[in-house]
DNA sequence: TATAATTGTTAGATCAATCTAACAAATATA
DNA sequence: TATATTTGTTAGATTGATCTAACAATTATA
């Protein structure tokens, strides 16, 4: 069974990998906030439990269990901050800090009873899809509002990032999931995009902004 | 703060004080599962950092910033348990090994939560009190059923302990906190009590189980 | 009280997870 | 292509938590 640090490991693998479910060592080693030597010496050691496939110099790839095991770990974290959100009272914002400890109880019923009170749910607070119990994951497909254009009428799914600053911005302008905004414009200077929804006529994205925004095109 | 290990230490050394706050190191480590040499230099870095009172060849005893610590994560166990059994079905014969794990959980909004959701219960599912937010423990008055007398009408109040399989032979007999038990004979050679409470006319019980249970004398 | 049993301590090793310093390989750039 | 930059590796140290083996102090018992 893998440690709190190794499964700290295997999320950052499963969340940092490219395309073709490579990572670099630095990015591994920037996104845990440990030294390279460490990241490489740890990932050495996932080597020989079997969680990733590695050679000197070459990008890690998470083996098939090793993938299994995070999207598990994913599970468990996605589904507290849907516990903590609908059954508890958390507001978006200030679920991350609570499941990134919660994510690492080893307890089945635990997470079992909860996706049974919340319905079974597929996604997350911000969007993010939850992995089955076997560890599979849905594509979503959504685009980045940043990649829409003036007239569009779309609804926002979900965010590519869910810190707490960038959540209390969304909350300010009361931007919340399934929300439908219309494009009113677009500035070709600084790529920011001036849109309307419920309550609000009139709101300026920054492009930093949009980017961070997925989207379902309506019309 | 202190780690996970450390509070673990902080919780046994709370829960195997005499009445002199006093506990030895082969208790404590055997308590813990671990070897008495490990117990001692754990013992010597809780002093340092302040937690212990401690002298070679003399019992350890708690500081009163140690006291308050355990007394704080056992409120996580206590207060965990009960929403364990009241907000997500689980019996109390499940919740030990889970709560073992949150209660080292860092995030007072999430144990607020619980406090608030439940009430602000003053004991946990097995009869135990659940320490304040400042730490202060309330002492419950209860006596053991085996040192009642037959003909005395009794109510179950707490148990002295909650291993599963005390708790799965409670089930099997309906004794559950709160149950009014009449003490109908005791068993002079063995020590053995035959009482009778609702639906159960008649049930024997061992002077082993006896001692566990802890009851308020009614009449 | 002398001896045996229990309890506690010291010394030294191990393992996981981390670090810094120094160096080597791969990649980008002039 | 030669050189500089970035990325990755090795070596060696550190810290927390654990162990076993050996020994010492305290307590119980014959």
């Amino acid at each position: 069974m893998a440690s709190t640090t190794e499964e700290n490991y295997l999320k950052a693998l499963f969340n940092l990998a490219n395309p073709e479910g490579e990572v670099n060592i630095s990015d591994l080693a920037q996104s845990l906030g440990v030294s390279m030597p460490t990241a490489n010496s740890m990932v050495k050691s996932l080597q020989k439990s079997g969680w990733v496939i590695y050679e000197k110099y070459k990008p890690v790839t998470l083996t098939k269990q090793g993938k299994k095991t995070a999207a598990l770990v994913i599970r468990k974290h996605r589904l507290t901050e849907m516990f903590l959100v609908k059954k508890m009272g958390f507001g978006w914002e200030e679920v991350h800090e609570v499941a990134e400890q919660i994510e690492h109880i080893h307890a089945p019923k635990f997470f079992d009873r909860m996706d049974e009170m919340l319905g079974y749910p597929t996604i997350d607070p911000h969007g993010s899809p939850i992995p089955d119990d076997q560890g599979r994951v849905q594509t979503l497909s959504h685009v980045s509002l940043a990649s829409c254009l003036t007239g569009q009428v779309v609804q926002l799914t979900a965010l590519t990032n869910s810190s707490a600053d960038f959540l209390e911005f969304l909350n300010n302008r009361e931007l919340t999931l399934g929300k439908e905004l219309k494009i009113l414009s677009q500035e070709a200077y600084d790529h920011s995009m001036t849109v309307s929804y419920a309550g609000h006529p009139q709101e300026t994205l920054s492009e930093k902004v949009c980017e961070k925004l997925l989207v379902r095109v309506i019309s």
